[in-house]
DNA sequence: TATGAATGAGAGTTCATTCAT
DNA sequence: TATGAATGAACTCTCATTCAT
């Protein structure tokens, strides 16, 4: 790795930490050279503009989720139940983003926010990752883990929403993301009553 | 309803239009004025600044759904199961939230990135509201309905977080709200295997 | 006095107060309007603008404390020395400046930030106060009791500086004007020596 | 001197002249930076506020004069009587005030209607001024050169009024400086019966 | 590779002023 | 006689961005 790839990758971390802690509006490119330790103007160096440079914190935010998912899934191997491997999918996700990244958390703080031009060339990423868990229950669902009557697409959206919105209330000295992995999935299987 | 009183409603119902659409940071007095038929510092004659605006288009968020939850609730009767009293609740935030004010889901893309002083006087309304969902929750466990070794903290957060995130998704061609609460009542009672 | 002429002296009270207190600039017409107990744009039922009412304050500032001081020097009669009515006239200056009203105060803390506009129509006033203090002085050199070889001019507007200045530092628990005047008239006439 | 420190004193410069002849209040920044030869938010390059620049104004006023005055009663030398040393501070309060900055005047001006934060930090700035004078006087008064019942807080009071006020009614072609301080000292000492 | 200096667009906010009532 | 409502101009200040170095 380069310094210049180095001092790259120093600016997108700045850039996810405050994204996710002030918001995209709220962050000055002079906050984020502060944090990489450079000036503001230095950004443009490395990046064409803002927009530029939240772009990418999107994309690595939804990269990182994506891939720690089905790594996990992946690692479960072929043999083990659907509840085992979606429990592990859950894990990822809580994992990734509560504990690994600023990337990811910024992604759903300001991607909703952003201007239509970043949204609409990020949708298809989070499409893409959304389909993953789409796969993910219909193979379950195919293999009779998952009752024939259930909406798939509502049971993902509701899912996915309770998941990504942990990061909002989540405080690592409370809860332990494998409990709470391990109860969500619970949950979500065998029902409340 | 006096002339003044109507016009300060047009002002808050148009941020809280424009909070939601394009968030607090990106919405212009001048956006607002235009949206509520004057001039953008005639909102000062309204309201002390910007900020107090949010404030106010905040507490009516949460005022409104909490309104809503509640008389639904009770609407439902004593006699009536917790599932169904819950499954009511369920619907009236999904009402609220998607198709009966902009106020509710203008607090929940906005509040996150609020100025800290807003947030703070804000906090104890939200609480208030969870703690109906609590209350809510508690009683059903407590009549047998909701498992005894359920985490209700959990549940609650996981609810929310998943109620409150459909305004990301949700589309009122697609998708009927009655349908969405009782499906999403009985993936939670009943699970999903 | 008919009410509305009432109304209009509660007015430039006010104004005479702000204006000397924060100065044209900083005081708002709202400000006044409270003061006077009324609304801020009462103001223009009395006044075409707030020019003209700084335009009045400023004119009735300087005719108080011209008036004061003529008559306090007829008042000595003709058979006195003209260090007597010297005295007597700055013992009425000084009077009507520090304590009797805001008008002649506000007249010089705002005077030299004027509009150019009212500067220009005040500055007759304001040299006729001078000239009367030209000829009190003239008056007493004629007599022999100020030295032939004194700059009459320069001592007015050294007199008149100090004068006025006072009010700068003017604290009535702590200076009796009385005894202010006495010993200034005494520096004066007999030097420090 | 760097460019930089020179920008700065340019700004300083133009700000001095401005708050000098249209006040604080009614000088925009783009005002003093089409002074300064830029536009007017690059002022915030080199200044946190406005306020900001009129404290380093005003200090700078009341640096210069009170250096130039102390410089120039250290310049008679010791075996002088306090009458030469008294009228040079007097030469030396004019000069600068009248013809050598527009800081000093800035200060004299503005002081007054500023904002109450800055004339608090300011404060002990005047009051070291006037002690300069008071001890000037005292010492004088000590060797028996001004008599012993003249009250010297009064005197300074009244002095230093006098002094301060010159740039109101001072036109450069009528006056000189010299000749001004050569009078006000004789007239002081002396009187003018 | 990165900084210092400067710009220009645009924001929130204030306020004198107007006008219907 | 006075107010409530609203406007428009102007101001301070912030910030992404540029450019010479």
């Amino acid at each position: 790795m380069t310094k210049c790839d180095e001092t790259r990758r120093r600016i997108l971390d700045a850039a996810a930490t405050l994204f996710r802690r002030k918001g995209y509006g709220a962050t000055t490119l002079e906050d984020i050279g502060r944090l990489a330790k450079l000036r503001g103007p230095a950004v443009y160096y490395y990046f064409k503009s803002k927009e530029n440079l939240l772009e990418e914190v999107l994309n690595i935010g939804i990269e990182r989720i994506q891939g720690a998912v089905l790594t996990a899934v992946a690692a479960q191997g072929d043999d083990c139940s659907h509840r085992v491997r979606i429990e592990a999918a859950v894990r990822a996700h809580l994992n990734t983003l509560l504990s690994h990244s600023d990337y990811t958390a910024a992604n759903i703080v300001n991607y909703n926010l952003a201007p239509k031009k970043i949204k609409k060339n990020h949708l298809a990423r989070r499409e893409a990752y959304n389909d993953c868990w789409q796969r993910l229950l219909e193979q379950a669902q195919l293999a009779g883990e998952i009752a024939g009557h259930v909406d798939l697409r509502l049971l993902r959206l509701f899912l996915l929403s309770a998941l990504f919105w942990t990061h909002e209330w989540y405080r690592s000295d409370q809860d332990s993301i494998e409990e709470m992995a391990r109860k969500i999935s619970a949950t979500l299987f065998d029902g409340i009553s």
